[in-house]
DNA sequence: TTTAAATGTCATGGT
DNA sequence: GTACCATGACATTTA
């Protein structure tokens, strides 16, 4: 029996950690492995061997009809509770899935909500409890290893949010009608949290909210009781769980409109919805109870990817969270939220597709209280001008919010790329937005593929031969889901992981750069920084387009969109690094052709100069033998020579000469020309020394 | 961990 | 003046 402190929480509050995992899971790929789909016959609490050897537990099973008769499970990895060294590198779990073919359902992370606990009273403590935004009520990453009943060692800071919401859990689960006053026994400060946390302010400043709240609570619970009735057919641990879920949360009164576990098979359901274009909305609709996380009330037919798409931003959870208003007065935070909710509830979903029973009256002042715990954790002395830098970029990067702020203020950032996400959540949204004011015709661009839309950065690769220049449906597609491109939402720019990454890069701190770098997942890993800055940004043109487009084209293409300063700045910037990189790419090759042109002249050269000494050796060789032959028939001609008296002619006094007309006489070498005597006396030597 | 090659980026000058 | 290109120099990434 040890405790185990889920490796995410070290440095931050629950919020943040609950928040970063989510976007983390969304955005990111760490650690989609645990979610797969299991055989029918798959029970709650099975145990499960990890490829990396170690044992897990079937946390929570849901048939689900959808997916032909297969289940879908929740698995807890023991990576979720500590961080074994000896465990694979993020992704490497998934790549081996993959390559097995298994069938995988990226989704959410579970672990940071609660799940179920399972095997009660199994003595070797085979409790799913996972650290959960409902244990996050309590204050702080509920993480419950080897038995909940264990009592987790006091301590500050991370381990204490761990140990107050596992203690939480456990008591909850004993006596949840007092939920409170044990987590402040046990977890300290973390019963003001909870409180906070645990749902609408029930200031007088917002009875007015209450009522709307109240209001959609009724519409909720009748939903709840229909959903009770399709529960009936279910299996009875299904049914019992729900039963008992929601005669708790009725006792309780703190209903939470839908489970957790309607989220999870909500978030499986359309996976791939999930995707893109999540905010910090969609891990908002958390419930308030541990309990609700509990149990499954099972609405399967539910587009989850609709209601996530009530989205409230992450930056404006972050603004509200950096109100010093918000923060200091519970009784003002409902007021802007409930508004959100209003202007969310969209007319256009269809009241089938939407979560059943839920109204995101119940889920976003639970958004608010999250951020209101963030920034109570983390950011209350922080400038307020830097919240949303520091708070999105700790929120995406896991980094503490102080050290994004010590990036922030240390070093800077070129290409236009500011952090002021104040400024740029602002002008980005309203880039966004205008898009289909500024482009006018959104239906008009309906007959735009998914191959066009993914042309964008901010979406996917291009299709190079089916790039177009992307309109404004194609920024629909950067918040997401493309059904919900009618509704008006608030297309907050959410600054995701990768933009993170890659304004941290522009920082040039390899450390850091790697850091991050674990947070990517594939697809943005193989994009480049310019790439990933572009996704950041939601840029509506692939890079490759802003590259490689005639400069007029590109000119009336920055006119004819709504693009903020920031934007046209980095497509400028995007444009003249990629030219640059083209440019140098080429001046490379040019480079070293001409290198490797020089190197095949030096060779030709050198062959060349082989065959000159060869043929230069040849001709001496061949002097040298008329030179002999020469000396020969020399030697011959005097041997025959005799002069008046008969006697030989010596060659030491006369010598052959050869006349102009081709005639030969013999000279007497005093009247030789002196340099021919020359070469006669040296020719004679050399014939003297031979001889 | 070190290192060299490859690549990206910036500054500058020329067209 | 602007855009583009070429290239040296430096930084960063990759193998």
């Amino acid at each position: 029996m040890k405790y185990l402190k889920p490796w995410w929480s070290d440095g931050g509050s629950l919020l943040h950690l609950t928040i970063l995992l989510s976007l983390a899971e969304l955005r990111l790929d760490l650690d989609l492995d645990l979610y797969l789909l299991f055989p029918p016959r798959t029970l709650l609490g099975d145990e499960l061997l990890l490829r990396n050897g170690q044992t897990s537990h079937i946390s929570a099973l849901s048939p689900f009809p959808a997916s032909g008769g297969w289940g879908r499970a929740e698995l807890l990895h023991p990576k979720c509770w500590e961080r074994d060294p000896a465990a694979p590198p993020e992704g490497r779990l998934l790549r081996e899935v993959r390559a097995l073919g298994v069938p995988f359902i990226p989704s959410i992370r579970v672990d940071a909500w609660l799940v179920h606990s399972v095997a009660a009273g199994d003595a070797d403590g085979a409790h799913a409890l996972l650290g959960t935004a409902a244990a996050s009520s309590a204050g702080g990453v509920g993480a419950g290893v080897d038995g909940v009943s264990q009592a987790a060692p006091a301590g500050g800071g991370g381990p204490r949010a761990v140990q107050s919401s596992l203690l939480v859990a456990e008591e909850e689960e004993k006596a949840p009608a007092e939920p409170t006053a044990q987590v402040s026994d046990a977890g300290g400060h973390a019963s003001e949290e909870n409180e906070v946390l645990r749902g609408v302010s029930h200031s007088p400043q917002h009875e007015e909210n209450e009522q709307r709240s109240s209001t959609q609570k009724e519409k909720s619970l009748q939903q709840k009781n229909e959903d009770e009735n399709k529960v009936a057919d279910k299996p009875a641990w299904e049914a019992e769980k729900t039963t008992e879920s929601r005669s708790e949360r009725y006792q309780n009164g703190t209903d939470a409109f839908f489970s957790l576990e309607d989220l999870f098979q909500l978030l499986s359901s359309q996976p791939e919805n999930l995707l893109e274009g999540v905010s910090l909305g969609d891990i908002a609709p958390l419930p308030r109870s541990i309990n609700d996380g509990m149990n499954s009330p099972t609405h399967y037919n539910v587009n989850f990817s609709q209601a996530i798409s009530h989205d409230v931003s992450l930056h404006e959870a972050m603004l509200l969270c950096s109100d010093n208003t918000f923060r200091r007065d519970p009784a003002a935070r409902t007021s802007q939220p409930q508004e959100q909710i209003l202007q969310l509830n969209s007319p256009t979903t269809n009241t089938e597709q939407t979560l059943p029973g839920t109204n995101l009256t119940g889920f976003l002042p639970f958004v608010d209280n999250q951020m209101r715990n963030l920034s109570q954790d983390h950011l209350y002395d922080l400038d307020i001008n830097i919240l949303d830098e520091t708070n999105l970029m700790s929120l995406a990067t896991g980094f503490d919010p102080m050290e994004v702020s010590w990036l922030l203020e240390e070093t800077g950032y070129d290409s236009g790329l500011s952090l002021d996400s104040s400024n740029n959540s602002t002008s980005v949204i309203k880039s966004n937005s205008s898009h289909s004011i500024c482009e006018g015709d959104t239906s008009s661009s309906s007959d735009l593929s998914h191959h066009d839309l993914q042309g964008a950065v901010g979406g996917y690769y291009p299709e190079p031969s089916k790039l177009r220049y992307m309109n404004d449906r194609s920024d629909s597609h950067f918040h997401g889901d493309l059904a919900f491109q009618h509704v008006s939402h608030n297309h907050t720019y959410h600054l995701q992981p990768s933009a993170l990454e890659s304004t941290s890069e522009s920082f040039s701190m390899p450390g850091k750069s790697q850091k991050i770098s674990r947070y990517l997942n594939d697809t943005d890993r193989n994009l480049s920084r310019d790439e990933r800055r572009a996704k950041a940004l939601h840029i509506p043109f692939s890079v490759d387009e802003i590259i490689r487009m005639p400069v007029d084209s590109f000119n009336s293409m920055l006119s004819r969109h709504c693009l903020t300063d920031l934007q046209v700045s980095l497509i400028r910037d995007i444009r003249r690094r990629g030219k640059n990189k083209v440019a140098a790419q080429n001046c490379r090759k040019r480079k070293l052709d001409v290198i490797l042109n020089l190197e095949d002249d030096v060779c030709s050269l050198q062959a060349k100069k082989e065959t000159l000494k060869r043929e230069q050796s040849q001709c001496h060789k061949a002097i040298n033998i008329m030179k002999q032959k020469l000396h020969h028939l020399y030697r011959d001609v005097f041997s025959r020579l005799r002069d008046d008296q008969g006697r030989p002619v010596s060659p030491n006094q006369y010598a052959l000469q050869c006349t102009h007309d081709g005639s030969v006489v013999i000279v007497p070498k005093e009247l030789m020309i002196p340099g021919q005597k020359k070469e006669n006396q040296k020719g004679n030597r050399k014939n003297e020394r031979k001889n």
